[in-house]
DNA sequence: CGTGAAAGCAAGTAGCT
DNA sequence: AGCTACTTGCTTTCACG
């Protein structure tokens, strides 16, 4: 039986149904199939052993935080007192709703987050108000992106 | 008229329908509506407004990119000399595939970047043979995620 | 903003090649 | 793996409150 994350391989039309659905994750079945030139079932079964193999996690809208009034992203890296557990952080962490990514990193840092707020002083207060406030958190270094330039899946 | 990533407001129901959509970007429109309670036409509406106002940047689909094989994520502090514009460091950034997320960013790099290989040595390639090779990177600094906890999308 | 109806397509299943 | 045929359900538009 195969497992999940297990590596898989695909072929030509899949990588076709796949890109067409990469960029857009609404674009009917039957219109990649007219581009593929085969019929709607076909890439029907092939989505479906697809996802059976684990390699779509899922589909989003992707939403575009400025015009929420989120204009500030910002890299942070943590430092954790030793006796604190990753874990134990990283859950307090989830309940900060401007950490969008959380990562255990080798190097200096325990943790190192991507977070996005509404500007310069809402960075700041999250960081002193929140982030500072977790027991633990002894120290952070903070980035702010000034502009992304690149934003993309791995390639297929 | 409304200029794009000027700030929008968007009610309850607004809310409903997007957490839906982020979750499943193929959630029907007339699910939604069964659950907000009101018409597919009326969801249809909003959501065209919705796309309009800009707050909508896409849809997707996501992949599993274990699953293909890449093991690795890292983050990479790039120092420019001072005399490469940045601008073309990027260009050339923009062909590694292996590049998904580039930054400008404050602080002591230049440059900023997410990248996802498949191994460590795959790793140790792209680092050696592609990012060094860039004219006008003299340094690099590397961070490997060794798990990522969090991965969301800014609250709605 | 909302509704309901109707036309046209798309999704998903099944049986066959 | 692929196809056609079929059922079911979704999307999209329209005129109207």
């Amino acid at each position: 039986m195969k497992l999940k994350n297990e590596q898989v391989v695909i072929d030509g039309i899949d990588k076709k149904i796949l890109r067409s659905l990469i960029s857009d994750a609404r674009t009917p079945i039957l219109e990649i199939a007219r581009n593929v030139g085969i019929s709607g079932a076909a890439i029907h079964q092939r989505l479906r052993k697809l996802e059976k193999s684990g390699l779509i996690a899922g589909s989003k809208f992707v939403i575009n935080p400025k015009v929420l009034g989120y204009h500030t992203m910002a890299f942070i890296g943590v430092f954790l007192d030793k006796a604190m557990s990753n874990p134990k952080a990283v859950k307090q962490l989830e309940a900060i709703p401007e950490v969008i990514e959380c990562h255990y990193t080798t190097g200096n840092w325990s943790i190192f987050l991507k977070i996005l707020c509404r500007d310069n002083s809402h960075l700041m207060e999250v960081l002193n108000k929140e982030i500072q406030a977790i027991s633990g958190v002894s120290r952070t270094e903070t980035f702010i992106s000034l502009e992304q330039q690149i934003e993309r899946q791995i390639k297929i």
